[in-house]
DNA sequence: GTCTATAACGAGATAGAC
DNA sequence: GTCTATCTCGTTATAGAC
């Protein structure tokens, strides 16, 4: 039958897409190549390219899908907690999970490569940059209407600062093999949006 | 004579350095190869490896060039500018300078790429950093004794998070081409620091 | 869908002439 | 010091059998 063909071939790739990612976040997406992907899962690269035709539309992908299940998670977090001070610790939560698998956040690593990547590639990392800054500005306007969260600047500037913040604090922590690095710099930066400020003299 | 050969090596290892350093920070340590760089200098291939035997060799030469350069900046921030605040300001621009020139910070590019490093890149790419943090932690304790800034944490993790939040600053602006995105993020978290902070009701 | 086999190319690296 | 020439290996990708 069809559908179970269809549904063969969505688990094969849905297995190459898991291996794929794993290392696209250990190495890099230039760090890996089909042969070790194709190890990994003891399928041979030819059995690859029927699912990814080329590298370009693995990467395309991988983003695709990396870049969906963020937004259910941000979306769970709507779902579950309506404090905006809670709605930020859990999404720093999102990125310790990450490092915990020794991974560096996907877009990230793709970041730093940007300039080697497809076209395709570069539009959708930075799909995923928008993507994450818009939930956090909402955040930010939620948590500056109820007085939970203070920040000097617009709620947009602040929700860059956090991705940026974040992204650093992975990239930095991994080195390191450090988790707790990374979570004091994730609650550093949380404890300076949950604290009033006032100017100094 | 022996010393005029020395100058004339060290002048072509000089030249290959700084092609092979601009193509580590733009496209990554894995994303250029020796015919890159040969190729720009309108060398060959083999001349490169009479300077440099492996590539790795190349890697450990520019990280140890990196990082005496910034060195020597942070020394020179510290003989020029006296007040704290300023001299995280000065620290900023270095970072700032780099970007504009389409440019990752060299160790935060290898950070991405670390798993993939050589040890001896590993080990180097750590000191640069902790070089940093070593930096900006005196800074930090001065200003805090001083009381021109002000930080919840310890110097040492509010200087880790310093560093953090630039690289990752510059590591998210860089897809975007947009300096402005660097420079908002950078000011946003000296704000956080010149600024008299309240524990919130 | 997965295989074997292979093409076509680029990578890091070396030998030896000049 | 830099060259030409070459080696070996890994890479992406394709052709065609099963």
């Amino acid at each position: 039958m069809v559908a179970q063909r269809e549904r063969a071939d969505a688990r094969t790739a849905a297995l190459i897409l898991d291996v794929a990612e794993r290392l696209a976040q250990v190495r890099g997406f230039n760090g890996f190549s089909y042969a070790d992907v194709a190890a990994d899962l003891g399928i041979t690269k030819a059995a690859l390219h029927y699912h990814f035709a080329a590298k370009a539309d693995l990467g395309e992908a991988l983003i695709s899908r990396y870049a969906s299940r963020f937004g259910e998670a941000l979306a769970a977090i709507d779902a579950t907690t309506p404090s905006a001070p809670d709605k930020l610790r859990g999404y720093a939560t999102l990125y310790a999970d990450v490092l915990r698998d020794r991974r560096m956040c996907l877009c990230g690593m793709l970041a730093a490569e940007y300039p080697t990547l497809p076209d395709a590639m570069r539009a959708s990392v930075i799909s995923f940059f928008d993507q994450n800054e818009a939930w956090l500005q909402k955040v930010l306007e939620q948590g500056g209407g109820d007085g939970s969260l203070h920040f000097a600047g617009t709620a947009r500037d602040t929700a860059r600062m956090i991705v940026s913040c974040l992204e650093g604090a992975m990239l930095v922590a991994r080195p390191y093999d450090d988790i707790p690095r990374f979570q004091d710099a994730a609650s550093m930066l949380i404890a300076s949006l949950t604290t009033a400020a006032t100017i100094n003299d």
